[in-house]
DNA sequence: TTGAAATGGTACAATTTCGGTCCTATTATT
DNA sequence: AATAATAGGACCGAAATTGTACCATTTCAA
């Protein structure tokens, strides 16, 4: 199993592929561009197009292009545009009023929650911003813990 | 979607509640006090036993007992045992030589691993013991934080 | 010595999710 | 009018997940 779906996978790529082209692209075009089947492509865009992410243009010289900024879409997001939002166990959605009989004395609870929110933590610090240019942005803390480690800043 | 198995999760109690058990319980124990299916969960203590989590022993009295130490059983172990190791996309598991065709010029390669390094790391640090009490170990460093910024540590 | 309670191993069935398709309508350009 | 695109659905097949069944083996105790 993987962390991200295909459908977040893409619709990362789309997202990222439409801001290194500003004026715009089809679902067919990123379809043929990235081997990607273009009617399932194309239900990604008009998910991502439904939640403000792009505009959308119809017609012959028609397509979407990216309206939201890099810095302001986060890894959550986009997850929660697409109906997968995170949850860390079955026991971790509050969705479905919980079932679980063993809450009350679960041995694991508490520790989970924290493991939780530290995942989620980064999933809502990650932006798209940092995703196509990882050196500039969020890593630039873990580069700098490093440069201290290692005393290369003088 | 979430992020742990019923598997993973499952497996994580019955670590717990042998730590808390140390003179060892049997599947049916565990089965009834959480409610769990006695088979299926039956199978996952097998798996644990035979990754060398636990030690068996058959007949009428017979049991399961922890053999490892709670500290040196990390998330990211437990995920291994289970094959269910962790990548952040289909394109992040070096399984099956990578087929993806977008692999040379793909806009978010470098990025993702950031974000799989990001969250294998937690996978790693965090361990049963961390699961089991979380205030004395790993999230103190939060907490740590946390007192700090509200300036209540005098 | 016999039976019950436990694990060991493996194969199988049910269910859900995921990945992908298809169809029709609408809009815009030429 | 023809074509190329999005809009909005419903729909389906395959695979993974979840759970079951079965039978063998070991141990203990009555
Ligand atoms: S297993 Fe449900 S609360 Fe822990
Ligand atoms: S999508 Fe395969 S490497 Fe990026």
């Amino acid at each position: 199993m993987s962390f991200f779906s295909r459908k977040m996978d893409y619709a990362l790529l789309v997202l990222s592929h439409l801001h290194n082209n500003p004026d715009g692209s089809s679902a067919r075009e990123i379809s043929s561009k990235f081997s990607i089947s273009r009617p399932f492509l194309a239900n990604i865009m008009k998910i991502l197009c439904h939640n403000g992410y792009l505009s959308s243009h119809r017609g012959v010289h028609g397509g979407y292009a990216l309206i939201r900024k890099p810095e302001n879409i986060s890894l959550s997001d986009i997850m929660d545009s697409l109906d997968e939002t995170f949850h860390l166990t079955d026991c971790s959605k509050e969705s479905e009023k919980q079932t679980c009989k063993a809450r009350t004395f679960c041995p694991i609870r508490t520790g989970m929650s924290g493991v939780h929110d530290r995942i989620r933590t980064i999933l809502k610090d990650v932006t798209l911003a940092e995703i196509l240019d990882p050196v500039k942005t969020g890593n630039s803390l873990q580069f700098g813990l490093e440069l201290v480690s290692h005393g290369s800043i003088k």
